[in-house]
DNA sequence: GTTGAGATTAGAATCATTCCAAATTAAAAC
DNA sequence: GTTTTAATTTGGAATGATTCTAATCTCAAC
């Protein structure tokens, strides 16, 4: 169901439409679809070495980099941390547990403004928005 | 008005209680109270071999390290941008202007929830929270 | 004033990422 | 289907922000 070839054929992907398609960047491509946890970039690299043995660090940069471009793939950064990449093309931010480790994507609420929380700039013009949170679930006793 | 000897004066300065003062830490924050500008390690270098030609940029990072660590400055990050400093206290995102270069204090509205504008995971406890806004700003006609 | 834990320092080390220039390849043109 | 060619891949070197190290210094508590 998951991570077969029409992953990277963009005349069904719109998503790739423009982007000339390696063997690489589809095995990136895949990689990220397949386990949607936020890698970082040489996890990536680890990833796809089991497909493809031969792929080098420097191309899973230049292909993320690509992917990013396109509109493919969102890159998301935590503090100072190495650069992470999510396939997720919907508006969302970003928590992450400090107890487990894991990144979890944090939905905008459906027709909530980002106006209603921030006194904006007059006049001024969105183009990217990253909104990262860090904390904890604590079980329920 | 600024930029006197009392802004390291944690006896006045409650933020910088528990804060062992150096010449250095004072400089430091001094650098910073001065221009709001949200300058970076090196910027804050820069400027501080003004007053104290003999600091080392090892010891600007450590101070900014103490200062963030004891809640005296912010730490703010753009995508993988070279992290920036910020006095401003209040909850507040940042707004990067990318005609002018500038950053610009963005303030959470009063009474504001984030639960308005993200589905958060139940229970979350949130630690920290990092708004980042990238965009110009047209000039009206 | 002495003292010792903590701070400063210069320079080396680290680590993610980018750059480089040569070899390869996808896809456009024939 | 072959040729063409501009884009991509590659390993390794380079970069740049930040952290580490170990020796020296200094704040502030006594």
């Amino acid at each position: 169901m998951k991570n077969n070839v029409s992953d990277c054929d963009h005349t069904l992907n719109p998503k790739l439409r423009g982007l000339r398609m390696t063997r690489q960047r589809c095995e990136v491509y895949k990689v990220l679809m397949g386990h949607r946890d936020h890698p970082s970039a040489s996890e990536v690299f680890d990833r796809a070495k089991m497909n493809m043995p031969g792929i080098s660090l420097a191309t899973v940069y230049n292909c993320l980099e690509a992917l990013v471009e396109h509109g493919a793939v969102k890159q998301v950064n935590f503090e100072r941390e190495s650069s992470r990449y999510c396939p997720n093309l919907t508006e969302h931010g970003h928590f992450h547990d400090e107890v487990s480790g894991t990144i979890i994507d944090v939905p905008l609420k459906i027709g909530a403004k980002l106006s209603d929380l921030l006194d904006l700039p007059a006049g001024a013009h969105i183009d990217n928005l990253e909104i990262t949170l860090r904390g904890s679930i604590p079980k329920e006793s």
